[in-house]
DNA sequence: AAGATCCACAACCGCATCCTT
DNA sequence: GAAGGATGCGGTTGTGGATCT
């Protein structure tokens, strides 16, 4: 049986839009706004899929976009988020406002992997390329040149990171390798009540919450009427935590 | 100057997820 | 709960410009 396709093929145009279409998305979605994008094609008078559309209007029309080079800090802010996130483009792309996850992706890519590589970083692990990773525990390693801004802005996700680094190293099973350069994280599930527990009246964040993407549909706080969010809902698996919903 | 190669990025494709009926 | 459509996401490709030989 398989699914219709998005769009009638035969007629669609592909390939670089013309600064006509582009004319024509902008000024439909000014006038009607975003959504119904399998139709708006049609409305708008585009020989486009609804797909084309949206992401030409997403990642290059929109008049929210930041154009140009990305900043250092950019740079490093995306850096540690790969780091946390994964390949999970569009979670960044939520945290750098202005830009796209196809933005992101690209420019990951193209510069930061190379980037990366240089200082001896794998992109893919975030750990020094001739190590061998532990089996049973998730540290990243962030190489930082403005390691200690990065590190304010981590020590904000609380519950759910424990940060190992020069003065705050706890760990004796870890290493220290580049004590100037790295700084390890170590990504561990929060802290989690007990099924039987009472809730208590102050709670952590979920992950996604505390990263500041609310209401995401990785979000696993509970609201009350007032849309407070007043408790994170535990599942009944052994840790108790879906992280970012990969369990 | 011309062809080859590299690089950056816009766009496409297929799959996953969400939403509606 | 199932089915089908709409939308979103991430991997990959195509293409134009820059650089090299």
């Amino acid at each position: 049986m398989g699914r219709s396709p998005c769009c009638e093929k035969a007629h669609t145009n592909k390939g670089a839009w013309t600064k006509e279409e582009d004319d024509r998305l902008i000024a439909y979605i000014r006038a009607h706004g975003e959504g119904c994008w399998r139709s708006l094609p049609k409305a708008a008078g585009l020989l486009r899929c609804g797909k084309s559309c949206r992401l030409r209007w997403i990642n290059y029309l929109r008049p929210d976009l930041k154009r140009g080079n990305f900043t250092e800090d950019e740079d490093e802010l995306i850096i540690k988020l790969h780091s946390l996130l994964g390949n999970k483009w569009s979670l960044i792309a939520g945290r750098l406002p202005g830009r796209t996850d196809n933005e992101i992706k690209n420019y990951w890519n193209t510069h930061i992997r190379r980037k990366l590589m240089s200082r001896g970083i794998d992109p893919t692990t975030h750990r020094p390329m001739n190590e061998a990773t532990p089996q049973d525990q998730v540290v990243t390693n962030i190489s930082f040149s403005a390691a200690n801004s990065i590190k304010e802005e981590i020590k904000n996700i609380n519950g759910v990171l424990m940060i190992n680094s020069k003065e705050e190293n706890s760990c004796p099973g870890v290493k220290e390798r580049c004590p100037d350069l790295n700084l390890e994280l170590r990504i561990s599930p929060p802290y989690q009540q007990q099924a039987d527990q009472e809730p208590r009246e102050s709670c952590t964040l979920c992950f996604a919450c505390s990263l500041g993407i609310q209401n995401s549909k990785d979000c696993t706080c509970i609201s009350d009427n007032n849309g407070s969010i007043i408790s994170t809902s535990g599942s009944s698996s052994s840790s108790g935590y879906d992280f970012l919903g990969l369990n």
